[in-house]
DNA sequence: CGGATCGTTGACAGGTATCAATGCTGGTGG
DNA sequence: CCACCAGCATTGATACCTGTCAACGATCCG
């Protein structure tokens, strides 16, 4: 089983503001006093690949805000396969669904290198009780999480496997050319494009043979060329 | 062109404490000196089947209560076609994305006769300043949002046409059987499933045949082997 | 070195898209 | 009133795509 580093434990009121992601998190909106009102500690995760964030039927007391790399959320099947319903990145609040008290709708699982920080559902409480600074950014999560949900839907679930393929691989590279960035392993991309294994390698080994892929172990770059593919379809 | 009927409008103060699916709605957890503050008029509408409740371009001034019927959130694509992203039904907050500011995500066209009221943003924005008692039933929609995304991409986006057709119809029916449901049109099926109206007519019409769905016009009824041949794929 | 895990590739069957034709139904205008 | 038309549903033939089952290669690690 893949370990779980914790790096440090503080409050909120001496770190939190030096945060040098800030302006990308839950907190982004704070004020120098608000800080004072975090009364439970906010730890900081480190997370191998493969670490469960987690899980469905966990107590929900936190809220998990990604620093960097890349978290899965899964859905389990019956039959024993898995579907991701989601990519969680740099700036995103892992099971923002815990705010309003239910249970968390999915697995949280690293599948890179992953840090987090642990964030007391009872702080965010606290927080919105006492001042208003908290909303905003709080209903651009929830906003984000319907929109990344939508393109989601419009962009990786239909179409081709090919074209789908190519549309995942440029989320993955942020829509970046010559950006290098990780690629998931072949079942990931079957389980994020609901497509098997098999057809995952082979469209990704026929773009690193027709040059609109390169890979070095995890690790991936596209040229332009791949953007002209998905024109054609 | 389809068109929209106004039914009446009015202040909230006056009629919305009298709404008969208050509790299912918004304003559930309201109390009576809370709709005093409700400036601004709220007007329920009468769409019919193929009315756009608003467009993507549209300023985002109101969100809208589904009272009853059945709305569908579309993206159009390059090639012309369109896929849905979502259904909404009663109790149903369309154009939620609206309340931070941004704009409309989706199309939102009735596909079925619907009533809705519309609600002013400043409306909600206003309670939201004065009172802490929407805030619950804010953050309850949007994770409904959430949890809606999340059955669609796991329930209807993948495994064989015949098993995501299958879904969609208990979807529709509410898990129900014998009960009468609203049927789309193959091309709307077709759209919220990823694929073609001809591979939707297929699977409907075999259903029919098999005896698993009965239709009249518009209105179907499913029956308990629908369950059964779920669990078999 | 051997074993485990993952990626790649092949052969084949089955499913789905595509293109096309034909029914069906409701509405419109002569 | 009836004929026609438009839109939708159904069905067929065919080609292509993808899933399935299986084998083999590559890499990492103990």
């Amino acid at each position: 089983m893949k370990p779980i580093v914790i790096n440090q434990a503080w409050n909120g009121a001496e770190k939190c503001q030096l945060c040098p992601i800030r302006d990308l998190v839950l907190f982004a909106d704070l004020k120098q006093d608000d800080f004072h009102l975090l009364h439970l500690p906010i730890n900081e995760f480190e997370l191998e690949a493969g670490a469960i964030l987690y899980e469905q039927k966990d107590k929900i007391d936190f809220v998990y805000t990604i620093r960097s790399g890349l978290v899965k959320l899964v859905r389990y099947l019956p039959n024993g396969s898995y579907r991701i319903i989601r990519l969680l990145r740099q700036g995103d609040l892992a099971g923002i669904e815990a705010l309003n008290g239910s249970a968390y709708l999915h697995h949280a699982i690293a599948i890179q290198n992953t840090s987090v920080c642990r964030i007391p559902v009872k702080n965010v409480e606290y927080l919105n009780n006492k001042t208003g600074h908290l909303y905003t950014q709080l209903t651009a999560r929830w906003q984000k999480v319907q929109s990344d949900a939508d393109i989601w839907l419009a962009d990786l679930t239909m179409g081709s496997s090919k074209y789908r393929v190519a549309k995942l691989l440029l989320y993955l590279a942020n829509d970046e050319v010559d950006e290098a960035f990780f690629l998931p392993t072949r079942e990931d991309i079957g389980a994020l494009l609901a497509i098997t294994p098999e057809t995952a390698s082979r469209i990704i080994a026929e773009f690193k043979r027709a040059g609109l892929l390169t890979t070095k172990k995890n690790v991936a770059k596209i040229n332009d060329s791949t953007l002209e593919l998905i024109q054609s379809l």
